[in-house]
DNA sequence: AACTTGTATTCAACTTGTTGAGTATGAAAT
DNA sequence: ATTTCATACTCAACAAGTTGAATACAAGTT
C-alpha cells in the first residue's frame, strides 16, 4: 500500500485535495513515484474509509467545490510506522530492454531509431530536472522539506543520466562500422 | 501485455517449460524484467489460449513431466510486431524515496541506516553483475543473442551503479557534522 | 526417520495499475 | 459561437502483480 503512504507524506506537509495531490505528483513527486489521477482518487477513498485522512468540503467561487483531506492521528501514526520499515528495490520491467533482447530478430536500424528516441526522452526529462536543480541551488535557505525533495530530485537526475549514458553507449556500438560482422539477424 | 512478449522473446531462442522460463528470468532476464513463477505460469496459459505458443508434454525420469512450450507462427508475428512499436519509460515507484521525503518527520539515524542497507543491496547486485560482465568479456565469440543479453546486463550495471552513487552521496551529506543545523525534525 | 532442496505445475483471492467514460463549471482562445 | 483548457470529482471494467496454498516425486542432508 505504498501509494497510500506516499499520499500521506504529501498531505503531512499540508492538507490538499485529490486534484491538488495529483498536481503535486506531477510537479515534484513524479521523479520517484508516478500515479494517475484516478488512482489517487480511489486511494483517497480507501484512506478515508480507514480513517487515515478526513475530508473538508471547501466551496469555491468560479471553480467546483473541492474536498480537502487532512491526515488524522491514526494516519500520522501509520505513515511513521511504515517509514521505519526496511524497503526493497522496486522490480524493474523495461519494455525497451525486451526489444534489445529481441534485436537479433529485428532490423538493426529500427533498434537504433528506438534507442535514439528513448535517449531524447530521457535527455528531455533530465533537462527539466536540471532546471529544478538550479532552482534549489539558488535558494539561500531550504526548508527541511525542500531539502528532502532536493534529495529525491538528485536521485531522479542520477537515474536519467544513467539512461542517457547507456543509450549513448549502445548507439556507439550499434553504429560502429566494425559491427558489420554482427548483422544481427540470425 | 509486455510480460507475454518478454516470454515470447525467451522462447524464440529455444522452447522451454514454465519452470525453465522462470529460471531464465532469474539468471539473465532479471536485470530488466522480474516476474514470479505464478505470473509466468498464468501468462503461459493465456498465451496458449491465444495460440501464441503450443505445448508438448515431455515425460521425464526421476522428475515430474514438463510442458515445453514453443512459439507458433502467430506468436512469432505477434512479438515482432510488438517489438517494432515505440516504448515509453517505465513509471518509477520507489518506497525508499517516499521515506526520504518523509525524513523531516523521522529520526535521522534511521534514514542513514536504511540508506546504508540499500547501498549494500545494490552493491551486492552490482558485484554479481560484474561477475557476469567478466564472463561475457572472456568469451571470444558471442552469439548475437549473447551479445544482446550483454547489452541488457550493461544497462543493469548502469542502473545499479547510479543507485550506489546516489546512496553514497546521501550518506556523505547526512553524516556531515555541518549538517547539524539541519536536524531534520520539524 | 524426518527435513530440506530442486524440479514441475495449478488454483484462488486479493491488491494495484490502466483505460476510458461521464459530470460540472468558468475562463480564455479561435 | 464553439472549442479548448483548467479545475474538480466519480464510476466501472479490465489487466497485471502479489501472496499463499496445494500437489507430486526424487535426492540429499541432519
Amino acid at each position: 500500500m505504498a501509494l497510500a503512504h506516499t499520499i500521506l507524506v504529501v498531505l503531512l506537509e499540508e492538507p490538499n485535495s485529490g486534484y491538488g495531490i495529483s498536481k503535486r505528483f506531477e510537479e515534484n513527486v513524479g521523479c520517484f513515484w508516478q500515479a494517475s489521477q484516478q488512482q489517487i482518487y480511489r486511494e483517497l477513498g480507501k484512506m478515508d474509509r480507514q480513517g487515515w485522512i478526513s475530508p473538508t468540503v471547501i466551496p469555491q467561487e468560479g471553480k467546483p467545490d473541492k474536498k480537502v483531506y487532512a491526515v488524522t492521528d491514526t494516519g500520522r501514526q501509520e505513515v511513521l510506522k511504515w517509514c521505519m520499515e526496511p524497503t526493497t528495490p522496486t522490480p524493474i520491467r523495461e519494455d525497451l530492454l525486451v526489444q534489445i533482447l529481441a534485436a537479433p530478430y529485428l532490423d538493426r536500424q529500427i533498434v537504433i531509431t528506438e534507442i535514439q528516441r528513448r535517449r531524447a526522452i530521457h535527455q528531455q526529462i533530465l533537462d527539466h530536472y536540471h532546471d529544478r536543480d538550479r532552482w534549489f541551488r539558488d535558494q539561500l535557505n531550504l526548508s527541511p522539506q525542500d531539502r528532502c525533495r532536493y534529495f529525491t530530485l538528485k536521485r531522479g537526475i542520477s537515474y536519467e543520466e544513467s539512461w542517457v549514458d547507456w543509450c549513448s553507449n549502445m548507439l556507439d556500438i550499434l553504429q560502429d562500422p566494425n559491427f558489420l560482422e554482427g548483422e544481427l539477424q540470425t
